[in-house]
DNA sequence: AATAAAACCAGCACGATTGCTTTTTTTATC
DNA sequence: GATAAAAAAAGCAATCGTGCTGGTTTTATT
């Protein structure tokens, strides 16, 4: 029985084995590599080829598997869609955490770590997920979770950076959307010349110089 | 010889047979009727279904035509969506224009009427078209004169409706920028749960804010 | 009214994708 | 080392989208 509910492998992990058992099994250590393996032949492919032509044959070879070996871990396509928008999350979450770390943040060093995070592909390939998701009610499902959580962590690690803002909430919200809203936006527009180049470097410093506005003094 | 080359056909209307006679033909004007409404029933396919689920036979049964009808007037599926895009940008155009026809131009209402823009399903499908555009090569070479001409006709137009910004272009340019960007961010993100609507207000008025300071006195 | 052209429709064949089943190989545990 | 289970591969049938061809109706012009 090696086939999991949608909704475990979405969540994907290896707690599905862990759980059943003491400790992990070789085999489990093997299963969590490989389906690992095609969740970055699929982000890999969203980004080369887009969401539209992101087909299960094309991850397979992506990852240098057959496709039957590949439905052995996930059950359909679809599935696999699902666990890899959780682990684009799972991804972003973490590069916000290692930004996080570094020793100096002030507003401009995170203004810099958030749109450089956008450029990267883990970005790209979320989106393709994103726009999909808006007429695909089952990654929509999988999407709506994924957000408030990113939301909620992001918030948490920018109140926890600067608790000062914690007296001004109204303000503090206005800052995180504003900053996520234009950098995003950019982001997509730059994808297919929707933006200057130039401009981008404007947009940044004012940015930054809005967000030092309206921090609580 | 009812095939029209591709960009033709991109550009489409109804000037080709206008150009071979003086008057326009009925049978060029039933002909530009039926263009129109298989564009029509694209961009509301681009709606319902995303662009990986629009396919002809949909289009077809959306438009009330047969599929061999529709092959009649664009060669190709490809040929379709990129007549298309350039139909979307003159609607965006267009929906410009009558907003700066408007008397009373100030800086909220042509923010609002931005924003408004965004909302309908015009900005919806163009952003499934420029989605895909990013890893389809024929996709983007439409896309980019189109991305184009849009700039060029918003910046006349905003420097036409506020001729005091000529003194300073870069503000100029990053108001613009600012205001494109940040509510084209938050549209798309809106389309999936990714904002919270209570935010939106707060950022609207922010920017308006934004681009009265940037204004030159 | 006749004829030609354009608009439209129905059906065909090819290729690709999908989900599933069956078979082989690898791995783990006794 | 034997056996059972998991992983991986190969093959199958069904579906769907695409582009095209042949034929029919409508429209325009003489």
């Amino acid at each position: 029985m090696a086939r999991v509910s949608a909704i475990a492998a979405a969540q994907a992990g290896t707690e599905r084995v862990e759980a059943e058992r003491g400790e992990p099994t070789l085999q489990a250590v093997k299963s969590a590599k490989t389906r690992a393996r095609l969740i970055e032949a699929t982000i890999r492919c969203l980004v080369k080829h887009g969401y539209s032509k992101t087909t299960t044959p094309k991850v397979a070879l992506e990852a240098g598997l057959s496709r039957g070996a590949m439905l052995h871990h996930f059950d359909s396509g679809r599935q696999l869609m699902q666990a890899t928008l959780v682990e684009l999350n799972k991804k972003r979450l973490r590069a916000f955490r290692r930004a996080a770390e570094t020793k100096d943040h002030n507003v401009r060093t995170l203004v810099r770590a958030y749109w450089a995070q956008l450029l990267r592909p883990t970005f790209i390939a979320f989106h393709e997920l994103a726009t999909a998701a808006r007429t695909d009610k089952e990654l929509a499902e999988t999407l709506e979770p994924v957000r408030l959580e990113f939301r909620e962590r992001w918030h948490e690690l920018a109140i926890e950076l600067f608790p000062e803002w914690r007296q001004d909430i109204r303000r503090f919200d206005l800052s995180l959307a504003l900053c996520q809203n234009l950098l995003e936006g950019m982001a997509l527009n730059r994808l297919t010349n929707g933006v200057e180049e130039r401009d981008i470097e404007a947009v940044l410093v004012h940015l930054e110089q809005q967000i030092l506005d309206l921090r609580p003094t």
